[in-house]
DNA sequence: GCAGGTCAAGTCTAC
DNA sequence: GTAGACTTGACCTGC
């Protein structure tokens, strides 16, 4: 058996739980101005720093950046000469959030679709994900900064939509940069997404939850494989109510059962693994699984 | 200051 | 044909 010692990492996503910590903070369409975005983009830089030390003072190893860092960056109103002004604040902050050495991921919305053949939203789509490429190089992220979407819609053949992921990823070769997917509740399983993981050589970010409710046969190994270097990311949450719903702490249980799941097919040369919580109550659910674990806390890094 | 209404986008399901 | 869920709150308006 090979042992867990310090080889998970925890973190929470987007902002505090009640908010008053965001990376959200954005705007409605007709206040779209440079003023206003600029305002936002500030704002969220500042709690991003706050966000990476309360995560530091916690022992979180990730963090995810909200999507609308830099609000409705890619729709087609928004002045592309606003980046030059967002690029220069990013670098003033830039010290600041690289003395936390956090990892920094992102994961764009649900209107982010690949598998789709109407060529409006695939550019839309596209557009969208090019945004979460430019923030996370401007925040000089290495490769395990990913960007990590779901299979998108099945439109009724399922095989021919990712037949379209497929062909629209491996025509923008630049997505393999960052790009990952991930398991859903409905549509596309682990066994799915693997599948086109392994296809296209990039990462895939397994959700435990999700798993849970849209059940497939997977072999962790082959999961592990699609990192090559980089250290995975797993998402877990429990169940909040009703059944899709995300619950407001993780259960040391399904935490626990999740690393059974892939324990014993760890191989020594993966040093690490991170696991976002993906809970309501976001630092607060951190500590609690913390507190937890705190008879098992060499699980943890 | 606060409560309630509204908010870019796509897909799918239920009625 | 269309409203609502999904998500995930956060912003804005009117009082």
């Amino acid at each position: 058996m090979i042992k867990l010692k310090g080889k998970i990492g925890i973190g929470f996503i987007c902002s505090t739980y009640n908010s008053t910590l965001s990376t959200n903070h954005t705007i409605i369409l007709k206040n779209l101005n440079k003023k206003n975005v600029i305002k936002c983009v500030n704002r969220n830089l500042e709690d991003l720093i706050k966000l990476l030390e309360l995560s530091k003072n916690l022992g979180c190893k990730i963090f995810r950046l909200g999507s609308q860092f830099i609000p409705f960056a890619s729709h087609p109103n928004f002045n592309k000469n606003w980046f030059k002004e967002i690029e220069k604040i990013i670098i003033d902050y830039l010290p600041e959030i690289k003395k936390y050495n956090i990892r920094i991921t992102m994961h764009p919305g649900q209107y982010v679709i690949l598998s789709t053949d109407n060529k409006k939203i695939l550019k839309r789509s596209l557009t969208e994900l090019r945004y979460h490429f430019w923030v996370l190089e401007k925040l000089e992220v290495d490769q395990n900064g990913i960007v990590v979407i779901h299979g998108g819609g099945e439109y009724g053949n399922k095989l021919k939509a990712m037949k379209n992921l497929i062909k629209n990823i491996e025509n923008n070769k630049w997505l393999k940069e960052r790009l990952a997917l991930e398991n859903d509740d409905k549509i596309y399983n682990a066994k799915d997404i693997l599948e086109l993981c392994q296809c296209l050589n990039i990462p895939f970010v397994f959700d435990y939850f999700h798993h849970q409710i849209f059940f497939s046969q997977i072999n962790f190994k082959e999961i592990f494989k699609t990192w090559g270097y980089r250290i995975p990311e797993f998402h877990i949450s429990s169940s909040g109510g009703s059944k899709y719903k995300h619950g407001d702490y993780v259960n040391i249980k399904d935490f626990k059962d999740f690393i059974k799941t892939f324990q014993r097919d760890l191989t020594d040369n993966i040093k690490r693994i991170d696991i976002l919580l993906e809970a309501k109550k976001k630092e607060l659910a951190v500590r609690k699984l913390i507190l937890g674990l705190k008879n098992e806390k060499y699980l943890l890094v």
